[in-house]
RNA sequence: GCACUCGUAGCUUAAUAGGAUAAAGCGUCGGCUUGCGGAGCCGAAGACUGUGAGUUCGAUUCUCACCGGGUGCACCA
């Protein structure tokens, strides 16, 4: 429908690059564009004047006249497109019948995208501020697979670097068995190090003593660091599972030990690095410089993710490698994407650092380092436990079984989380406050669930009293004129959010949807009503599209709650 | 100090290849159920979009200055 407005414009203006936007007045149509506004200018006419000529040749167009009930031209001069009912009907079609393939398209067929997200650090407990890497990441690899993309999520664990020096040091020189060290214990000795690294800052030779052994792989390091890898993967593992998050790969940072000389010796023959204060330096034009070798000869975070580079470029060819990681880093991925561009690995579009705001409190950041990160596990807990406590208060649930009432009070409350999580846009800031996270009205998850569950129950209801589809369809009304043209919307509200990286382009929308079906529902009988046939085909074709937009958000939405 | 980033109703947010009357949720106030799920629906009050300039027919969106918060700037990642 928009390819065949966009042709027709084109056609009528001699213009290529037209854009259409959706205007957020119904009054204004279901497409509107500027193009008269734009061209007027820039040919010195009247605006009005123009886009009224426009119209005129608009309106003869034989093909945009099979899809379109109404073109206008208004002051200032844009021009506004109405569907017809008849197009608008025959989509809701589309629906019912694609299911949960509607929205979905084979645009990016062909072309890999790989998406590095989560990527927590090993060795520390897995807190709040990774919810946002994990929560978007996934979403985004959901995003472009359904556009037809090959995705390859990659978790990039850090399990390396001097991070481990750290704690290397604290285990054996106090004597520790790492087998017994979980997860809390370990954060506990990293914490303590900072803490005493500040008043002894030698201690800090100490840890990259011990990372240098690390990579020299001696035994006795190589062995607890094994151990205490393990550790944490096996409690990431639980996390991921609680959240219904999955990979294709967990590439650590180890993984690419052997894979950094390459990259070192490609940036020495390109004569790209020199030395400075005993290390090996980087330096670009208007952005501070990246160590590519400390003076100890140990490679830092920058050397590997260069060699993450040449990796994923190698093993994927990839048109795009996502980043789904903190806005605190966006130095260095300027840094490593400007020495990969300098080193003729890329163009310049492919690599993309999305950098998410960070989850903080209201005076500051949460640093691990200090031991004040809150662990997201406690407010998953928390979460299912707020959402069933309003499933058993509500009385639609009585009469499930106690283990369907757990099972939705784990959609509702891990979809309020991540919810909350993905209708911010990546760029804000979160301020973190208990109350606040737990939304499970108005804007939410569970509203949408809920929305969900009302139309799967109006459906099942209506199957029982057979009901004659055929019945000879009415002139639409207003509610039910503002669904149909809300529902075909959402293909393109997903190439729009997938486009930007904005899960919370889906989250407004779907809102704004269940708001209009219940708007809908409040005003119209449906079961037995008018239109009875077209409203059981509005209320599917909701659920349909809600189920779709959470399902892309990874969100899950029960048959009832 | 330099760089990046954010500043929108009381609170939390939305809207940027510049668009039409700045959109919601929470909270407050007032309504809706002898009918399909009230975790719902309708309505009201509430905003000179941090300040001041500039570009433009048009600026929350672009430019500049200032104020305020945040983050980052060499051997953490």
């Amino acid at each position: 429908m928009k390819n065949q407005i966009l042709f027709g414009l084109s056609k009528a203006t001699g213009e290529k690059h037209i854009y259409l936007e959706t205007p957020e007045r119904e009054g204004h149509g279901d497409y509107s564009t500027n193009i008269a506004m734009i061209i007027a200018k820039k040919e010195d006419l009247k605006p009005i004047k123009y886009a009224r000529e426009v119209v005129a040749k608009l309106l003869k167009d034989n093909d945009l006249a099979k899809i379109v009930s109404k073109i206008e031209a208004v002051e200032p001069g844009f021009i506004n497109f109405f569907l017809s009912e008849k197009v608008l009907l025959s989509n809701l079609k589309a629906i019912t019948s694609e299911k949960d393939r509607y929205g979905s398209s084979q645009e990016g067929k062909g072309e890999t995208v790989v998406v590095d997200y989560s990527s927590p650090n090993i060795a520390k407990r897995f807190g709040i501020g990774h919810l946002r890497s994990t929560i978007i990441g996934q979403s985004l690899c959901n995003l472009y697979g359904f556009l037809g993309y090959k995705v390859v999520g990659d978790n990039h664990l850090g399990d390396w670097g001097t991070q481990f020096g750290t704690l290397l040091y604290q285990i054996t020189s106090k004597n520790l068995n790492a087998q017994e060290l979980s997860i809390d214990d370990l954060e506990e000795l990293y914490v303590k190090f900072n803490k005493e690294a500040d008043e002894n800052p030698e201690l800090w030779d100490e840890a990259r003593k011990w990372f240098r052994k690390l990579e020299e792989d001696e035994s006795e390091a190589r062995k607890i660091w094994e151990t205490i890898v393990k550790t944490s993967k096996s409690e990431f593992g639980r996390i991921y599972k609680i959240l219904g998050v999955s990979f294709d790969h967990e590439h650590g940072e180890s993984f690419y030990e052997d894979k950094m000389q390459e990259a070192i010796d490609e940036i020495r023959k390109k004569k790209l690095s020199k030395k400075s204060r005993e290390a090996e330096i980087v330096e670009f034009e208007g952005i501070p410089p990246a160590i590519l070798l400390k003076s100890d000869g140990a490679t830092t975070y920058f050397t590997r993710d260069l060699a993450t580079i040449k990796y994923r470029l190698g093993e994927w060819s990839p048109g795009k490698i996502i980043y789904e990681v903190g806005s605190e880093q966006k130095l260095h991925f300027r840094q490593v994407f400007a020495t990969a561009k300098l080193l003729g690995w890329i163009k310049g579009e492919e690599l993309v650092h999305i950098a998410h705001g960070l989850i903080r409190f209201k005076d500051g950041k949460m640093s691990t380092r200090k031991g004040q990160g809150i662990k997201l596990e406690e407010v998953l807990e928390e979460s299912i436990k707020r959402g069933r406590k309003v499933i058993n208060k509500s009385d639609t649930s009585r009469g499930l079984p106690k283990k369907e009432i757990e099972k939705v009070a784990n959609a509702v409350g891990i979809g309020a989380i991540k919810y909350f999580d993905l209708s911010h846009h990546y760029s804000s800031d979160i301020i973190f406050d208990w109350e606040k996270l737990f939304v499970l009205e108005g804007n939410s998850a569970p509203y949408l669930q809920y929305t969900i569950a009302r139309t799967n129950s109006i459906l099942q209801k209506a199957k029982k009293d057979l009901v004659e589809n055929n019945k000879e369809k009415q002139k639409l009304n207003n509610e039910e004129l503002l669904l149909v043209r809300t529902l075909a919307r959402f293909p393109e509200v997903i190439i729009d959010a997938t486009k930007n990286y904005s899960p919370n382009l889906i989250c407004n929308y779907l809102f704004d949807l269940a708001q209009k079906y219940n708007n809908f529902y409040n005003q119209h009988r449906i079961i037995e009503g008018e239109n009875e046939g077209l409203r059981l085909e509005l209320t599917e074709s909701t659920g349909c599209v809600l189920k779709n937009g959470l399902t892309l958000l990874g969100i899950e939405s029960p048959e009832k709650m």
